[in-house]
DNA sequence: CATTCTGTAACACCACTTGTTACGCAATGA
DNA sequence: TCATTGCGTAACAAGTGGTGTTACAGAATG
């Protein structure tokens, strides 16, 4: 199906990021996500617009956390990636006069709406400083 | 962003499949959706192979309703379409034995299947009944 | 002033829905 | 019997959106 891997990359690399501390470059960040550096730049670059990270240029550039983990939420991420809506409804305008047609319409972005809805307030209400802990336990039961 | 208009436009010729009352060609339903016979007949192939349509070939074939309005939820019609998840995490697959990235894929699974089990309860709980009645008060309205 | 970074344009690729043409098969009815 | 009607399906082009890649400009460092 549909897939959109941007915010599970931005999830699992600010997490890195922050646990390592200090400067990364969008080589060694590509390496953390096995891509390419302009991807990470494209995607990273929304995130500083943003005021979630800060970047760099020059020798000793690089990105670097502009928050700590505990201040900045899955939601946060998600609308810095994407401004609209997380789960838009998939209407249809084949006849956009048709009252069938509008009424079918308003099923679907009712539902989608109210889906949304617990969604964001679950993005909301999780802090990346959640994923880096339950990172750290299962690493920790592993080892 | 993502769209799949295919559940859209099954609700709206359903309706007005019931409404009608008779026997449609793919034709007819193809303008009545402003779109080609042949994806007509794809899409509600589908329908036809989980009982809600019935299909019948030759001179005066066409479709028909094989259910009432009333037995027809929302939810029967998307899984009808597709059995898969409706909402699907979109997860990273960089490096899966990294323990973050587990962490962060886990989070968000778990908050698409909370969103997801939502929207499952709302379009299990609409039938094409309500729609068939909302779309009539609208039209008596502006009529 | 060479090196090391980010910033960005430009393009190909992949996956998926949609639109379209073409043709086969079944059922009807003169 | 046979032409007509309508579904069934393969095959291919187009549009969309994220991804991967190359190339090059700009800025900061030492």
């Amino acid at each position: 199906m549909r897939s959109d891997g941007r915010l599970a990359r931005m999830l699992h690399v600010l997490v890195h990021m922050a646990l390592l501390g200090g400067r990364e470059t969008s080589e060694r960040i590509a390496e953390m996500l096995n891509t390419n550096p302009v991807v990470v730049r494209r995607t990273l670059g929304a995130l500083r617009d943003h005021g979630i990270v800060a970047s760099e240029g020059g020798r000793g550039g690089g990105w670097r956390m502009a928050k700590s983990l505990d201040e900045i939420t899955v939601l946060a991420v998600q609308r810095a990636l994407d401004g609209g809506p997380i789960l838009p409804a998939a209407t249809s305008s084949d006849h956009p006069s048709c009252p069938v047609e509008r009424a079918s319409n308003a099923v679907l972005v009712a539902a989608h709406a109210e889906a949304e809805a617990r969604l964001v307030e679950i993005y909301g209400a999780t802090t990346l400083s959640e994923i880096a802990r339950a990172a750290m336990e299962t690493a920790k039961g592993q080892a």
